[in-house]
DNA sequence: TTTGGTGCAAAGCGTTTGCACCCGC
DNA sequence: GCGGGTGCAAACGCTTTGCACCAAA
């Protein structure tokens, strides 16, 4: 999904295309592929447009989860965490715990699990299936630390 | 684990036992295989021991994680939730949304997922798989309602 | 011009902390 | 008696909200 496909999407849902909306779009695509903390949001969305605060970031990301236009993390009850989504196949994420960047993983739990849940007295309706670790880069500069 | 296992196991690392650690341990024993909120930690060990103060609950409930003691669960952000850890093996959950039962899945999708990930350039360091829907007896209460 | 979007400041909520006191061991 | 545990109240950090103003369409 680029850019622009992602703004129509947004005008074609009612909304409004402002300065700061075009501006937080314009970081989470910068960083495509890549999980960002609210703060690191605000800080490059306001080299972009100086004048716009927290809580209008907090505005946007709502909507735009709620379009599936961005993809909220939550590890361990830390703050969350947003991406751009990528695609639109059903997927999965291994996500560097250090500099946040997430790499698509194309293979879901639920697809082996079935078999074995077949007796369950439960009615699935979400599954979190996360990977962290650290990426090329990242473990290679912890190594070096050490 | 039965409950006095986990007591002994707490006084072997030099931690007292106190009538409100007793009171939590009883009430995570009480609802075994059940999420909690920090919440209703803290009102159903009040029942037992009625001087007891949140800040308690989450001082042990800290302790109790770091010692492996109790498991801690955070679905999409909101307020972290408990439940007793039911044995050594590594395992998963299936979590009912609505009264908290969980049920242990003897399924890990990281076996299955090494031959995927074998070029990957990630060093994998945890991992998180949650199913997430209702139980036989919620799933029958919202059919009955709707 | 209409209606959604925004900045600001204040409030909300879950959680943590400092401190004096308390109580297991 | 010592050292960890506790209650209380205050602080914390992230997030949300009310309101008056602003700006896309």
């Amino acid at each position: 999904m680029d850019l622009n496909e992602v703004k129509n999407n947004l005008k074609s849902q009612g909304y409004k295309l402002t300065n700061q909306r075009r501006a937080i779009l314009d970081v989470l695509m910068d960083y495509k592929g890549h999980v960002l903390s609210v703060e690191e949001i605000y800080e490059k969305t306001k080299e972009r447009h100086s004048k716009t605060n927290v809580s209008t970031i907090y505005r946007n990301l709502e909507i735009l989860e709620n379009v599936h236009l961005v993809h909220r993390i939550n590890m361990n009850g830390e703050a969350s965490k947003y991406k751009l989504v990528c695609n639109d196949k059903h997927h999965h994420h291994i996500i560097c715990k250090d500099c946040g960047k997430s790499q698509i993983i194309d293979f879901c739990p639920l697809k082996n699990i079935n078999d074995e849940l077949k007796e369950e007295d439960f009615v699935l309706t979400d599954h979190r299936f996360e990977l962290y670790g650290y990426c090329k880069e990242c473990a290679k500069k912890k190594n070096e630390q050490a």
